[in-house]
DNA sequence: AGAATACATTTGTACCAACAAATATTGTTT
DNA sequence: AAACAATATTTGTTGGTACAAATGTATTCT
């Protein structure tokens, strides 16, 4: 389905314009499916985001702002995510002895064991649509992203 | 930039992860520059994207059924984004006189003239990521994304 | 030391998204 | 015609985003 289908656009439109719809609409092809996949595990993709890179720290205790540059959609509020994860008990929230205004994140072995229960239905919806591809076209397409969105000097 | 420096990522991503966190880390730099754009003019994308489906049935009404089916966003909520645009004076609500449960909506010359200042800043603003692209790279990414998000029966 | 500055996080507000339930109108069935 | 189903929109609620202001803590400057 081309994007002018999608959006039922009687004109046709020129690359550039196609570009931006064409990631605008992708991007919220895969974040519907992936709400879906986090629904019955009543999962945000947002907090899922942010237990990922508390499991990517190895237990080492990491701070508001490093969740928050390892983020994909970095202006989220980091605080008020951190509260729904505190809520179910997927992560601890503690001041940081030696800088008393940081704030030290840890994942609990629940969320741990919640993340695992998870991977493999993750990786489910990442081939789901990444086998529409083939190994040199998945190449391709990541690095006209890449190049896509470099902003120039 | 890759996207693995984008989110500081230690480890080598496989292709089919990559192309998820590309996708939707370049909507996100695309959708906050197009907001740059559309702050001075206090609307927001969302609002924009109504305004120029409303523009594009030349006068004729159009309810809000079709309005969402030509969104990019299928299920955002078309009642209160219209409801913003009607405080601002930009569109008309009117209920159909065939059809009383349908409403009718329409662009006032105030929306139009906002618009006509808005096209060669959304132009530009395409350009600006485009301009990194030569036309073969630009046709591939389109295709690329056609394909990837094609879903297989 | 005290003031100013920088840093890290929280809070308030407005807007949008997602989803379900409610409301109103029209069309269909019996 | 009354009951039921289908269609179109609205409303309520929760979660998230964007941005600015506020708060608390650490560092630097004089």
């Amino acid at each position: 389905m081309t994007i002018e289908q999608v959006i039922k656009s009687n004109v046709q439109l020129d690359d550039a314009k196609k570009i931006i719809l064409n990631v605008l609409y992708t991007q919220n092809v895969i974040a519907e499916k992936f709400s879906d996949v986090m629904k019955p595990f009543d999962l945000s993709s947002e907090q899922y985001n942010v237990l990922r890179i508390l499991r990517g720290q190895h237990q080492n205790p990491i701070n508001m702002c490093d969740i928050q540059e390892r983020m994909i959609a970095k202006s989220s509020n980091t605080t008020r995510l951190i509260d729904k994860l505190l809520l179910k008990k997927l992560v601890t929230r503690q001041v940081c002895k030696i800088n008393r205004r940081k704030i030290e994140i840890k994942i609990t072995s629940l969320g741990l064991e919640l993340l695992q229960k998870l991977d493999p239905k993750v990786i489910k919806h990442e081939q789901f649509f990444a086998q529409n591809l083939n190994l040199s076209e998945k190449q391709q397409l990541n690095s006209l992203l890449e190049k896509y969105r470099t902003i120039k000097l």
